[in-house]
DNA sequence: ATTACTACTAACCTTTAGTTTACTACTAAT
DNA sequence: ATTAGTAGTAAACTAAAGGTTAGTAGTAAT
């Protein structure tokens, strides 16, 4: 009936199912940053708050719990310390979301530079 | 000073700097979903709105206006068929984004695996 | 003694996102 | 004549996300 379809409509359910799942995890305006941020080495609250720029201790908190929840950031409290520490390290598991950021990465700036230049 | 650093603050901060570029077009809870739809080559509106479920009308119609002004879908009215047949056709540059699309959509189907098996 | 840093939380408020219902104007089929 | 589909828009609303301000309890430096 249809010719142009250029991959089944199942295909297509199954992406979109698929980023779905993805962006309950990774969805909003702050995951990925702090990911970013995590990977990167940063792994303290005040320091994360630093680095990220605009987002506000409330925000961080509430992230951070959600990113825990989900396995991909462990927060680690060093007890001996004094003052107490408190770490936030990402997980192995968090490392598997290397490819996602690189792609998103990769586009953001492919497309700053577009619209900087030719427009 | 710090020994724990894998990568430069900077490479950190220009690694945020280009996902919030990226997500300034693609976040939101539609807009990749909608590139997924159009690329998968369902171009009409009720279409789109029957294979993405859950998008109501206003936002479908709101969200695809974006996309067109980020240069990523086009509207094109076949004003000579009877009734007129409205049209949105991905982009060329809306292709650039099959790697980004790729990515989440293969974390997304691992992620659903990994919480549907052991957990 | 004051200031500042740490890692937050509470209460409140605003903004953005999304929903629901209804409606338009036209066509095409039953 | 009625029903259904096309491609939407308008108005009014709710819900979710995020921001703002202030404050806690402790340490440590000036």
């Amino acid at each position: 009936m249809e010719q142009k379809i250029m991959y089944s409509d199942t295909q297509c359910a199954k992406n979109i199912d698929a980023v779905e799942d993805a962006l309950y995890v990774l969805g909003g305006k702050w995951k990925l940053r702090i990911v970013i941020a995590l990977i990167s080495g940063h792994n303290r609250f005040n320091e994360l708050q630093r680095i990220i720029k605009g987002i506000s201790a409330r925000v961080l908190s509430n992230e951070l719990k959600q990113l825990e929840l989900n396995g991909l950031a462990k927060r680690v409290v060093q007890a001996d310390k004094t003052p107490v520490v408190v770490e936030y390290v990402p997980t192995e598991y968090a490392e598997t979301l290397k490819d996602v950021v690189a792609a998103l990465a990769d586009w953001g700036q492919k497309h700053k530079k577009k619209i900087t230049s030719h427009e």
